[in-house]
DNA sequence: GCAAGGTC
């Protein structure tokens, strides 16, 4: 039998069918689809089936010494049992391998891994390697026809990479958490990929924070026929520059010049994975959540594979075809235009063998897909769209016009030709038309104005910008960039899009930076590329990589040492600022967060033990201090990450904890209790929460609302209670509490166990 | 409970 590997499940399918020449039969072997055919089997892994690690006897934080992880064995193991397993006995039958996986170093390396694995099972195995950049027939049948041989060194060089990165990672992230304290759920982590990443965002605040603004000014007139012109000095930095120039003006402008030439737009290259994110980012979508939904869409066979670095279309697609379908539903009248059109594909910078660029893959109606979905697959149609159709064409104008001695300018702008923004609307094209006017004629200056500006700070990254930034610098690959990203918000270092350090991420930078500079820079990922790309030609083995890879971080890690207690103690200050809440309403001493026994956190006051003021707040996830205030409290508005979730916004951790005691006092009123309810201790910040509060938050900003304390806050009541009550002359939920039930039941007609039970949580609201 | 890299 002659098996063949390929790198995920739906790669195997498309090859057994390429090969087959029509539908090969599914063959499942322990709990795994394979493809069976002749003799043949093809089968999918799911990327990586074996990862590197430490041995169990390392897992200890505390009781191992993290200098000991520069040196200790390192082994691997299978993440995917079922694979491996079915591989093994897959690998038992054959008598031919053929690794099939995605043409490019991981992919070497992942082959390798499964190639040892059936090799175990069965020695005697002949192997090959096929290799291929897309997954069409010609492409595939060239491929098989031309087997070579596996390329040992390019695995070997990604081996390296696994090694430095988990000895490197592994050893400073504990050696960070350990010396700030921060252990188990709310560890630190360094990285070779997310230090730099990191740094470059607290870098970039730094700029912001120590930017001192420089004013400066510029000078506009308006001229009749509607003409604003600008001086052509643009930015004036001397007030008195300006001052002498408008005393210079005078009531009549005459036209210099008027000159207009055609200005041409190119149409964007085709979709890669980073010009794909940095779109969506551009339409509100997050990084990893683009990337999800581009995933979902893939995966059920409506766009290509969303992980590339490449984009050229590869010759093999079919481009007109593919427009072709569009030509029913949604897209017809686009699909209509383009096809009448000459339909040359644009080219970006970047080709590579693995993938082509992203694209549409089947026409979809817009009612089989959610919202989000809708959008991400919309922006990769007129994405596509856009690749194929012609340039934007523009007249661009430019004005010269001397009022007095003093020369003043205007720019206008006139589409002639949308060409591809017609496709693809996300970026807008304004037109500014000016006047028609010729050279000599004398307009009367009807007015000027000064505008007093100041320079701006460099903008925070967002997280379009960021992965941009990324791709130039060789930090990550296109496959783990955004999950890089969504790390940063995970260990509680950056929030908000764009994004802000906190003073966590600031400490760990500057300690990095200071100490072990190495790990913050993107040349560390540019060597290691050189190494590897040395080891895959021989020039050095991964040995002794590895080995000068280890001497190096052992003299970090005599430097980190050697400095210790500073590090500790500076680490530790940084920290302590992250988790300042506000101020105790009782003494005015500070509010942290603080540690109970078992793990629980806490809000409480810093003038503990005289104060004994708290705030609960939830088990699980990282609590992070925004800096929105709430007007009430003054305290910040708290947001808990939990890993692979979305970031709950709790909010005001006071407010919360009010609406939680207004829920319960409700819940008992009306005997419901719930299991938690009775006697357990008091947890408010729980999902269950999360409704109500949310639900409060809209109601409070009804129109109907004159509620000054909360009233609207109260489970159950809704704009159409509030007005009846406000019509029995409650507004307040003081009011409700010291109301009458059975005379305010008669009077509003609402139930009177209700009113009773909205007294109750009126009264543990005030 | 650590990294980064695949894929789901």
């Amino acid at each position: 039998m002659h098996l063949i590997i390929a790198e995920k499940h739906d790669a195997a399918k498309r090859i057994a069918q390429i090969l087959s020449g029509n539908k090969p039969r599914p063959y499942r072997i322990g709990g795994v689809e394979a493809f069976k055919f002749d003799d043949k089997v093809v089968m999918g892994l799911s990327g990586h089936i074996v990862g590197v690690d430490y041995p169990p006897g390392y897992n200890n934080w505390q009781k191992v010494d993290c200098k000991e992880l520069i040196r200790a064995e390192i082994v691997v193991r299978p993440i995917n049992d079922k694979i491996v397993n079915a591989l093994r006995s897959l690998g038992k039958e054959a008598d031919r391998i053929t690794v099939a996986t995605d043409y490019d170093r991981e992919g070497e390396l992942i082959g390798v891994e499964a190639l040892k694995i059936a090799k175990e099972a069965n020695p005697r195995l002949r192997e090959d390697r096929v290799r291929y950049s897309a997954i069409v027939k010609d492409e595939i049948l060239k491929a098989f026809k031309n087997a070579g041989k596996v390329d040992y060194d390019l695995a070997a060089s990604g081996e390296a990479r696994q090694i430095i990165d988990l000895v490197w990672g592994a050893a400073l992230t504990r050696y960070i958490s350990l010396t700030s304290g921060r252990l188990g759920k709310e560890f630190l982590s360094v990285g070779r990929v997310q230090s730099p990443t990191l740094a470059l965002i607290v870098d970039r605040e730094k700029e912001i924070q120590s930017f001192v603004p420089k004013p400066y000014w510029e000078i506009y007139a308006d001229l009749e026929r509607d003409l604003r012109v600008q001086h052509a000095r643009g930015r004036i930095w001397e007030k008195d520059e300006v001052d002498s120039i408008v005393a210079r003006l005078g009531p009549v402008g005459i036209i210099r010049s008027i000159q207009t030439k055609p200005r041409v737009e190119k149409p964007p290259a085709p979709f890669d994975t980073t010009s794909f994110i940095s779109a969506a980012s551009g339409i509100g979508f997050s990084a990893a959540n683009a990337m999800r939904i581009a995933e979902w869409l893939y995966v059920n066979g409506f766009i290509s594979y969303p992980r590339t670095d490449n984009t050229v279309y590869p010759p093999s697609i079919d481009l007109v075809a593919l427009t072709r379908l569009f030509l029913k539903g949604e897209f017809s009248k686009e699909a209509e235009k383009l096809l009448g059109g000459k339909m040359v594909p644009t080219r970006g910078k970047r080709s590579t063998t693995d993938h082509p660029p992203i694209y549409p893959t089947a026409p979809v109606n817009k009612s089989e897909l959610k919202e989000e979905q809708w959008k991400i697959y919309e922006l990769v149609v007129r994405r596509f769209f856009a690749t194929l159709a012609e340039s934007c064409v523009w007249d661009a104008t430019s004005l010269k016009v001397d009022i007095g001695p003093e020369p003043f300018r205007a720019s206008g702008a006139r589409l002639v030709e949308p060409g591809w923004r017609y496709y693809y609307p996300y970026s807008k094209a304004e037109e500014r038309i000016l006047p028609a006017l010729k050279e000599g004629e004398r307009l009367r200056v009807l007015g000027h104005s000064v505008e007093a500006k100041e320079t701006q700070p460099p903008a925070r990254y967002g997280q379009g910008k960021l992965i941009k930034l990324m791709d130039e610098l060789g930090l990550g690959t296109k496959s783990t960039r955004h999950d890089i990203i969504s790390k940063l918000y995970a260990r509680a270092y950056v929030q908000g899009n764009p994004m802000r350090p906190t003073n966590t991420a600031y400490a760990v930078v500057d300690t990095l930076q200071k100490y072990a500079p190495t790990i913050t820079k993107p040349e560390m990922t540019q060597t290691l590329e050189k190494d590897m790309t040395q080891i895959s030609e021989q020039k050095i083995k991964e040995d002794e990589v590895i080995e000068e890879s280890r001497v190096m971080l052992t003299s970090v890690f005599d430097e980190l040492s050697c400095n210790q207690e500073d590090i500790g103690q500076s680490l530790k200050d940084g920290l302590r600022t992250d988790k300042i809440v506000g101020t105790c309403e009782k003494c005015n001493s500070e509010l942290i967060i603080r540690r109970g026994h078992r793990g629980s956190r806490f809000i409480g006051c810093s003038g503990y033990p005289e104060c004994r003021f708290t705030l609960p707040l939830p088990r699980s996830g990282a609590v992070v201090v925004t800096d929105k205030v709430c007007e009430k409290h003054g305290m910040f508005h708290i947001r808990i990450i939990n890993k692979g979730k979305r970031p709950w916004d709790l909010g005001c951790p006071h407010c919360n904890f009010l609406d939680w005691q207004a829920k319960k006092a409700l819940e008992l009123a009306e005997g419901k209790e719930s299991g938690e309810g009775k006697g357990a201790k008091a947890r408010p910040a729980k999902k269950t929460v999360r409704g109500s509060g949310a639900k409060a938050a809209k109601k409070a900003s009804g129109p109907s609302n004159a509620d000054g304390d909360g009233l609207a806050r109260l489970p159950g009541i809704g704009p159409k209670t509030l007005e009846k009550l406000a019509s029995a002359g409650i507004k307040t939920s003081g009011e409700l509490a010291g109301a009458n039930a059975k005379s305010l039941a008669a009077k509003t007609g609402l139930s009177e166990k209700k009113i009773a039970a909205w007294k109750s949580a009126a009264k543990a609201l005030s």
